[in-house]
DNA sequence: CTTAAATGATAGCATTACTATTATAATTGC
DNA sequence: GCAATTATAATAGTAATGCTATCATTTAAG
């Protein structure tokens, strides 16, 4: 499992990061200690000099890992979709039937995290919610052209172009697959958040993952 | 028309501002400028003093309007929300059908926006483009609750809930239109930002605003 | 035409994001 | 086992940012 692991982690494109974190303690350090902190303080009260302090280093050896905190949350939200597509590619192994892959699909990309044991420095359950709040700040950003070349969100459009394929062979004429399935996504996260700060901009109902079932419908409703 | 303008500018909430910027041609400067500058450099690059230089003020003197760039970019925000009430208000007036209204104010929150003539200060193109690329900065934020006490996302939730209500009218049992709504204003901004900057993200056909119609068709089928 | 309010000019301050320099520890090669 | 390389720590520094404070000047209202 742990192989798996860094391939995933490896396989992150090498243009986010000067020296791979994995390869070193301090490098794993800074990866627990920059989730649990930008968690905590939100990515603008976020800084290299308070992380450093956290982990008992210095500003100046985390530079020689991320080139700015801008390429340390990009590094972090790569990952994360390295493990979605990893737990996407699993929970569809042996299943034949496209529309049940499809909700499987949907219900890892829009279900609440829950900690995932096989990858010790990550705290899933904090990054996940670092995606929710932080994510798209690193692609609305006027360097996003320049961060796109360098494969900044190649893992993102690959988790959207698989699930794409899966409603492309439900329903082959279905004009908008990367659409809905970018809608769907993003859209969940924005629920999540929505729920906990701004609920009037929802639906939460007691006893029922509403996002989940809420957007597993969509998908099957709007491909029909 | 400018008695209603005044009045949705000055709906807005008076905790964004500390001075009115609709009463004063330096205030209204600032809020030319502000559009200009943001949507030319984005919200990081843009800073009061690049401001002050670019509409030959000062520092000091944006601050007696603002109390931060901050609450200069939640009031644009406030205002793009407030302007696009008045226009869906307008769409629907005087039809009857539930369904067409629901087309009508889909069509206005999805569309590319074009210049209206009856704000002269404000350019409703960038200021679009501001709100699809910064709007989500403004809540996601650790202060989102508090801004939210404030009354920061008022027009914003007004213009969720005028459009959950036309789909209650529609379908009195369906049992989620906020998250409907909010997912439709969402997906679309973020469609219309990776049609330019992230196209495998999304679905672009030629002659054809499809944003526009893939979104129309999904609240339909979703509601049906 | 006086007085208050609005604006401008200038300075300053703590923090941020990042770089540079030098010293010390840890690894590796032989 | 020791030199040589590399990784990390310690410290200092810089330009820019976000914002505040002070005081002078212009403008507008009574």
């Amino acid at each position: 499992m742990n192989r798996f692991q860094n391939k995933i982690t490896l396989n992150i494109c090498e243009m986010v990061f000067i020296k791979d974190p994995n390869s070193s303690e301090l490098g794993r350090n800074i990866l627990k200690g920059s989730i649990d902190l930008i968690d905590e303080l939100g990515f603008e009260d976020f800084t290299l000099k308070k992380l450093s302090k956290g982990i008992s280093s210095t500003e100046a050896s985390i530079y020689r890992y991320f080139e700015s905190k801008h390429h340390l949350l990009s590094y972090l939200i790569l990952w994360y979709w390295g493990w979605q597509e990893y737990r996407m590619i699993l929970s569809i192994t042996n299943i034949d039937n496209s529309k049940e892959q499809l909700k499987r699909v949907v219900k890892i990309l829009t279900e609440e995290i829950k900690e995932d044991s096989n990858f010790a420095e990550i705290n899933e359950v904090k990054l996940n919610r670092i995606v929710i709040a932080e994510a798209s700040k690193i692609y609305l950003k006027k360097q996003v052209d320049h961060d796109n070349s360098l494969g900044f969100f190649k893992k993102y459009k690959e988790v959207v172009q698989m699930v794409s394929e899966i409603i492309t062979s439900i329903n082959s004429t279905y004009k908008y697959p990367h659409m809905l399935v970018s809608t769907i996504i993003e859209g969940a996260h924005h629920q999540r958040y929505f729920a906990q700060h701004l609920p009037s901009l929802t639906d939460v109902i007691d006893n029922e993952d509403s996002i989940t079932t809420f957007y597993q419908k969509l998908a099957l409703k709007e491909i029909q």
